[in-house]
DNA sequence: ACCTGAACACCGTTCAAGT
DNA sequence: ACCTGAACACCGTTCAAGT
């Protein structure tokens, strides 16, 4: 059989969308794979590894808005995208929360806000606080709405939510722009 | 043996605090109890009830601010304790990204939050939105702060990253209360 | 280099039985 | 009402062996 760490990734992130986190043992990955168990080690070390490979896809998959759109505009396409990806996985998705944004796919998705809030008009030495705070809660929102924590609440309501919340920080972003003028 | 709820709850509470979520299984949390795996399912239905109910508690052990504190100082309060929950208990924490805030325990925090907003002067018809935008940042940050996002970030850092998200929140909501005077 | 077979020490849960 | 014993269908992982 040819398999492939990608390979390995694709299959386990097939089974998480088809049958749910809790169904993705090295077992049932591996036999989707039809091969044994045990030859997954050599390509992603163990479960975890596994686990996190997986994590690093989700990030990967996020789009870099086009650099001509509004900064507005592109950080409303990655707050899009991040709740679309959690929705399809949420269960993959808590574990962003639980592993340092070092990994090279999280340093790419950041790179996309910086960029979009320097063009915001943030101050270069505010901007990876302001990133910081922003994904953190983009984090927080995108979860809990896959989570179901906000069950009981309408989609048009959280998406009003959200609008509100991207007023809160141009307010407090155009603060400083309006300082400078 | 004597056993009931609320003891396989701190035996479990217990067990995830000294070993790691990952060594909660049924079977531990019995012979922690001297008693069988099977003679928990009466008391706890199965293990994601037994996860549920220890969810629960760690919410209900959130503080409540006394009342003659300022909104801002029972705000900071509370964010201040689920940090330190957070860190005591990182996996179990996540979870609570993942069910309903509509469970007693989640209701009772949520008064809290809206009693300081209330007394902060959040108009009635925002209390609810503003509790659901600043809670979902909260349980974001002390989640990835506890998981281990920022591990790269000094307590110092993430310390004025919570000052600064608070002073943005203050910005827009004093600014709604301006409106009014 | 890469995959397999057998084995070890675990899981959650059901079901009938005991007291 | 509450706990037990035995059993079923699973886990992740190691290790020696095969090609």
């Amino acid at each position: 059989m040819a398999i492939n760490r990608d390979a390995i990734l694709d299959a386990t992130l097939a089974l998480a969308e088809e049958r749910g986190l809790d169904a993705v043992s090295m077992r049932a990955v591996a036999a989707r794979l039809g091969v044994t168990p045990m030859a997954l080690y050599r390509h992603v070390g163990d479960k975890q590894g596994l686990l996190d490979g997986v994590v690093e896809r989700l990030l990967d998959e996020l789009p870099s808005p086009d650099a001509s759109l509004a900064p507005d505009e592109r950080l409303r396409e990655l707050a899009g995208a991040l709740r679309s990806t959690a929705r399809r996985h949420p269960d993959v998705f808590v574990m962003l929360l639980r592993r340092p944004a070092t990994t090279p796919a999280s340093l790419r998705a950041r790179e996309r806000v910086y960029a979009a809030l320097a063009d915001a008009g943030v101050p270069e030495d505010l901007v990876p606080r302001v990133e910081r705070l922003v994904s953190t809660f983009m984090l927080g929102f995108a979860a809990s709405e896959a989570g179901g924590r906000f069950a009981q609440h309408s989609r048009a309501t959280l998406d009003a939510d959200l609008a509100w919340a991207l007023e809160v920080v141009r307010g407090a972003l155009g603060g400083g722009r309006r300082s400078a003028e």
